[in-house]
DNA sequence: CAGTATCCTTGCGGATACTG
DNA sequence: CAGTATCCGCAAGGATACTG
């Protein structure tokens, strides 16, 4: 239903992008920033990521295969992406624990839908690519980046 | 470069998905965390697609679309998404004060591949849609969700 | 009109220690 | 192993008042 990205004119986009938002009400807003949110906390795109890749892993493996994170935090992210409706937990009930997880099928198209997105970021950053220092030189906040 | 979503099967998400990742630094991650970060701030999406609809608009005019934002984040947002590349800021020197944005190219590209992501997950969620309820009764931090 | 300056609350994310 | 409990710093976001 979706044209591909990059085949549409501006003018498409724009009367495309305008009956999107006629056609949405006030609290799909909120779900589709709250999605977005989730999809953008710290940790969430790697365990996405992580489970697209590899499959069905355990709390401890995905934590291995991704650098930094706390147990706290792996298990706030699952628990947040339950929630979400994109990973199933699967409690096989041993001593000791051993819990496992994988995408569901809305998080596989989640993560289908993410890619292009996502390296087109990467590479376009990577075009962009203002230095660190030029851009921490424009504060968000104060006044000085337009002196 | 990419196919679109849907077009895949799951074996080649794989293989792409690990493609993708294999090739990523470790600043590359942080940089597509970043800007998902940013995207999924409060007021980006709305900012971006308000642009896309109506093209350049004075600072005022953008804050009387989007209901409920206050000028701190409106500017701050704004800001935000210039640091970003997304949005071109031109000051008309003039007084009263008269400033415009738009979106750059860059930023036009973003709301493209947004679109179908967007889309996606406010069909998405209109499916799965737990109730608010329900889903509060979940905390992401309590263990009380298992009982 | 387009901002800035302050103050405040909330929640994220990290660190560490503990448990069935 | 897979969590939970607790404490802590920091930044996001909101409210309000002020300014060239």
């Amino acid at each position: 239903m979706i044209p591909e990205g990059g085949t549409l004119t501006r003018d498409e986009i724009l009367s495309y992008s305008q009956a999107v938002c006629d056609g949405l009400r006030e609290d799909e807003d909120g779900v589709r920033r709250d999605v977005l949110t989730h999809a953008g906390s710290r940790w969430s795109l790697g365990v996405i990521h992580t489970l697209g890749v590899y499959g069905r892993l355990r709390h401890a493996d995905i934590g291995r295969r991704m650098h930094g994170v706390t147990q706290r935090m792996l298990t706030r992210t699952l628990k947040q992406l339950e929630r979400d409706g994109l990973v199933r937990r699967y409690d096989l009930v041993e001593m000791p624990p051993r819990v496992e997880y994988e995408l569901t099928e809305m998080g596989t198209e989640l993560l289908i839908r993410m890619i292009p997105l996502w390296t087109w970021v990467v590479e376009k950053s990577a075009e962009f690519r203002l230095s660190r220092e030029e851009y921490d030189s424009r504060p968000v906040e104060k006044n000085s980046w337009q002196a």
